[in-house]
DNA sequence: CGTCTATTTGAATGTACTCAAAAGCGGTGG
DNA sequence: CCACCGCTTTTGAGTACATTCAAATAGACG
């Protein structure tokens, strides 16, 4: 069964009982997506939060120059959406692509609060995975205020080498915040 | 009663029973701190969680070679800490200081853990303080990404009047990742 | 009033970018 | 299966944004 992944990753934190679980499977919707499938477009109403089952995602903002700036990565076992958007209703600034052929679960936003409102006990799964991605963006704006490009690219490889394997330098380099230009004079073997 | 601040906080966004404020109220302790104390050390075990009711307060990381950068500034009805030590019990990687005369409220690690315990509730009200944390984060990262240090700046002093009210130039430059020196020619009009 | 720190100003420097072009690689169709 | 096309990566020259260092000025605080 595909669904015993985002069941374990959920079990991790909180206990689910038989009837809960079947609750939760019923209010998400498995997807399979060819590689560049758009999953959000900006300017959209974001409606899903995503879990990666298999694959890689990406989210990535493009600026008034055209510019892009990858905001997050998401391989198997993330979760990814245009969280701001999604729990407040905005349009989507973000672009969700798929970066290779992938499966996903979905859950919508009117899904996602009658689940908190019926199993509370979702509340701290989803305390757990926001305080999460919180500490993990706060790590990224200090290493970004605080280091070089290159021992932010040092840092990547050793913090993420799964999803080295899985991404371009362009997208790398987007996602450090540097040109694809400059990524590649850092990797050059200095002499 | 000075406590009012901090429950109005919580009670934006949950319900307390008499019962439950008052056992809340009884897991917290206020703190009348001078200006430049510092609330905690790099290195130290990060044991509480501080909601500001007055004055400010500013977390920051200090770099091998001395520099500092300003995780986030706490004015009144903030919430601040070093949210991953204090979570996983790892020794503090920032300071904290206060930029004034302040008064705040602290919950230890141990409260913390029998508060969402014994009142599940708790949960919701944390789960939506790191979502708003973690959506905060992850724009401030867009922006790095994708703007000029001229427009964070712009930006900054937008989407924060108050607080650049009670921090110098310094510590904005220090947030804002750029030196005092550029931030001063930035400010400067342009002939 | 004096001291300490913040802010401003300017010159020299460095990190990272832009633009351009070549080389490499992966996927697709004939 | 290989030839071609488009995109990624590399390389290099010239440039711009932001830093460092130094010194002068302004402001805050005891």
């Amino acid at each position: 069964m595909i669904n015993e992944e985002i069941l374990r990753n959920i079990k991790k934190h909180i206990s689910l009982t038989e009837k809960e679980t079947s609750f939760f499977i019923s209010l998400i919707t498995a997807k399979s997506l060819s590689k560049k499938a758009l999953v959000l477009e900006a300017g959209q109403d974001c409606r899903y939060l995503s879990y990666v089952a298999t694959g890689a995602l990406r989210s990535y903002y493009t600026d008034k120059d055209g510019k892009e700036s990858t905001i997050m990565f998401a391989i198997a076992d993330w979760w990814i959406t245009d969280m701001y958007c999604y729990l407040n209703k905005k349009p989507a600034m973000m672009n969700i692509e798929t970066l290779e052929q992938s499966t996903i679960f979905q859950i919508s936003r009117t899904n996602f609060d009658e689940l908190l409102e019926k199993v509370p006990k979702f509340e701290k799964f989803f305390r757990i995975l926001m305080q999460n991605a919180y500490t993990r963006e706060q790590l990224r704006v200090m290493e970004n205020l605080s280091s070089t490009a290159e021992e932010r690219y040092q840092s990547f490889l050793i913090k993420y080498p799964q999803i080295v394997k899985q991404v371009t330098q362009k997208q790398i380099a987007s996602y450090l915040g540097i040109t694809p230009e400059f990524l590649s004079t850092l990797r050059k073997p200095k002499v």
